[in-house]
DNA sequence: GGAGATCCATATCTCAGGCTTATCAATCAT
DNA sequence: ATGATTGATAAGCCTGAGATATGGATCTCC
């Protein structure tokens, strides 16, 4: 059996006339015939009674045109679905944040996404720090990552979307938080919470910002992400510099404070350059369009392939 | 798009390899290239991403994957569908009775329907004279009758199935039920009541009766059907003569008598002649495995035509 | 009641296109 | 490097879907 079959069945069951059905297929009324006779044929069994005068379903011909008219209802919403997945009109988009940027970047990114593709699912990791995100894009598990560079990788297209610079993170009972803005310098002597993992690109901007200080850290504690560092800075068992970012996620008893001389990180988009998924390809698109690529040069230089790299093998 | 298309690709999907694809499909390889090239030229996207080594959906594949999966196993289904109602092993039959043999044939009828066609809906007609049953017959909203002869029109076949006499129904106080058994000349001077309509077949047999006995019933009521006409007769509004089979269904201050030389009345089947509904026909192959129709000649002579024929037009 | 109209089936022919075989190009394994 | 594996491409064959012409049955309408 073929569609064919079920299309001029169907025709011919609703018109109940093989003329006019022929018509309105725009073929010739004995290859009508021929087909029905062999849908019949194959079936084992009379679809129709004809006389001259009138064609008439038999009860199998009933349920037929029934599972007919479903059957061809349903590849016609089959072949829409495809063509709206391949226009990444509707899809499954995996997107990760860092833990900073979920405060800011992901309602944004989430919003505009839902705007100009109502179709899309979004399905969010936050919190996953660059290195995850690393992998997960490699090994196919994501689509779309906003992560911190540097990393690279002939696999991976970057594309920086923020500045942020380091801000400091400290209890509001601590001696620092009374100043408006301090030097590196000035954190010499306290004790860090660092990122668990000393791979973290957070980690290394800070120990390079303490290294220009001339000055060699003390690791209090790791936290796995924003959401445990916090906390512990609250609680006063240390400090943390941590993206400006993430003052969207303000906790009590943690206050920000601007420092003069620390490093920057930027904030990027990272997906595989050989992706074709059109749901990635989409919302890329309609990213651009609403100008969340614009706050920076849009060239990431895939500068000194760092240690990130490793982490992807 | 043709049927052929959905199962070569269903096939590439699961195997995702297009040479164990064609070998299952009993095809060259090239034919099923060939041919998925053109579901995704229809398409409009790749539906795969070949390599030489190794073949993997889109996203869009992946959709597609499923949902022929759904449509082809939904066209099993319906071809399955199909030879079950030709096989009459599913359907609907739309079958009457007469009010008398509702009680005795219907439960028979339908158990053993019921037991060996499990798929075949029954949708009963109860308490349906026959004038009204040749009428649904032929008009094509009903498929079998469970009537009284005498009718015919060659239309209609019959089969004579069971042969009822004429029994007397009395109420319980009034004299003639403390006889045994009554002959028609004891109900001369009785209130009669009737069924509906001059065409009833039960009427005809009545007044054949009576005028048999020398005399013209007096008619009290007229009844459209046994649930009412027992009533009555329960009140004492007159007396009856209905079919033996009646008994099966007694009615509190109704007695039963025999009438020594009231009419016999058969109860036969009837159906289209040329009704070729699989239903109708694995019904009836039934029934006569069953052995309901021996009770009588199995041919029922098409007799004189009767007013019943004119009924019909 | 006969002539014409209507409508589905049958017969025959044609040609598009689906399938085959042969071959190539790319990739992987050893 | 070489052979094996695998999908794409090329070219030819041949089935079978569809077109045309016609037949036969039934209905309509003078």
């Amino acid at each position: 059996m073929e569609l064919r079959h079920l299309r001029y069945f169907a025709a011919v069951a609703e018109t109940k006339h093989f003329g006019r059905a022929a018509d309105r297929l725009h073929l010739a009324q004995p290859a009508l015939s021929q087909a029905i006779r062999q849908l019949e044929g194959e079936l084992g069994t009379p679809l129709f009674v004809r006389t001259t005068r009138q064609v008439d379903l038999t009860p199998a011909g009933e349920f037929l045109r029934e599972e007919a008219a479903r059957i061809l209802a349903a590849i016609d919403d089959s072949v829409r679905g495809v063509r709206r997945i391949a226009e990444g009109r509707q899809g499954l988009l995996r997107i990760a944040f860092t833990g900073s940027a979920a405060h800011t970047l992901l309602p944004r990114i989430a919003r505009t996404v839902k705007r100009e593709l109502p179709g899309m699912a979004l399905e969010i990791h936050a919190d996953l720090l660059t290195p995850a995100q690393v992998a997960g894009l490699t090994d196919g598990s994501l689509d779309l990552g906003v992560l911190r560079p540097p990393t690279s990788g002939d696999a991976l297209t970057l594309r920086t979307i923020a500045r942020d610079p380091l801000v400091l993170a400290v209890a509001a009972d601590h001696p620092l938080a009374e100043k408006a803005e301090v030097s590196m310098a000035d954190l010499r002597t306290e004790d860090f919470i660092l990122f668990v993992g000393s791979r973290s690109v957070v980690n290394d901007a800070v120990l390079r910002s303490c290294r220009e200080a001339g000055f060699t850290p003390t690791v209090a504690h790791e936290a796995p992400g924003t959401t445990v560092m916090l906390p512990l800075v609250a609680a006063g068992l240390g400090v943390a510099l941590v993206p400006a970012a993430t003052r969207a996620a303000p906790l009590d008893g943690v206050v920000f404070r601007d420092v003069s001389d620390a490093a920057y990180l930027d904030l990027a988009l990272a997906w595989r350059t050989d992706d074709t998924d059109p749901a990635l390809l989409a919302v890329l698109e309609v990213l651009e369009a609403a100008g969340l690529f614009s706050p920076t040069t849009p060239d990431s230089a895939p500068d000194s392939a760092t240690e990130l790299d490793e982490a992807v093998r």
